[in-house]
DNA sequence: GTCGTATACCTAGTAACGTTAGGTATAGTA
DNA sequence: TACTATACCTAACGTTACTAGGTATACGAC
């Protein structure tokens, strides 16, 4: 479970480039070192919900083996909204960095 | 949103000692920096759920000024389950650092 | 040649989760 | 007396990721 960070994830690793949904799998497998193999119904409602939400354009390409893709590129709003994404998990790693850390613990609790 | 962390953040809040709900929600308010103020709405169903789940211990105590308090502490499960949760988390934010970091990047994308 | 695997797309249904929006009650303070 | 802080709770809701299917083509093995 990625639990809400999966927009910020696709759309990451579609930061350097356009790819097809199947190419962008295989992308999150690879920058994540295989921590994140999702399966295809994970990926494909996220980049339609993407693009609906103008965050990411498709347009259908025939590869040279003639089969068909859809290849998702990032917008303008993407590359600001991955920004934003990203500055707040910056954000939400240090807050549970703390959490951990524990500050200072409270004294005789109970 | 902390979308599956949560329990994670609850059980480390409660690490440090004992406490009830009110005072989980600040102690998390405290160690996150103000990063995490999360609504009553949001915690008492995750102490619920993991008490129910054996990770917490709960048990009403009176408070020196009367008041009634439901405090909880952690479990041998729960220790166990936190440390378990800390290490997937590691993982996890290592995995978008490279999601981030975006690996070698692929020449000509599309 | 055909059989299996990898590639490539899709959706309906489900379950879990966090939030919203309420409710109750007591202690302390203005 | 009234308001705020403390302290607990739950029902309903919407979002989200996952499961489990389905379709179709390219390619290598046999």
């Amino acid at each position: 479970m990625l639990k809400g960070h999966l927009d910020m994830i696709v759309l990451a690793a579609l930061a350097a480039g356009p790819a097809h949904g199947y190419a962008v799998i295989e992308e999150i497998k690879r920058r994540s070192a295989g921590a994140f193999d999702l399966p295809e119904g994970t990926i494909y409602p996220v980049l339609h919900r993407l693009e609906e939400g103008g965050l990411l354009a498709g347009r259908w390409m025939t590869a040279d083996s003639g089969r068909r893709r859809r290849v998702y590129s990032l917008t303008r709003h993407g590359e600001r909204e991955l920004s934003a994404q990203r500055a707040l998990w910056e954000r939400f790693s240090e807050a549970v960095g703390g959490l951990f850390k524990g500050g200072r613990p409270s004294k005789n609790p109970a």
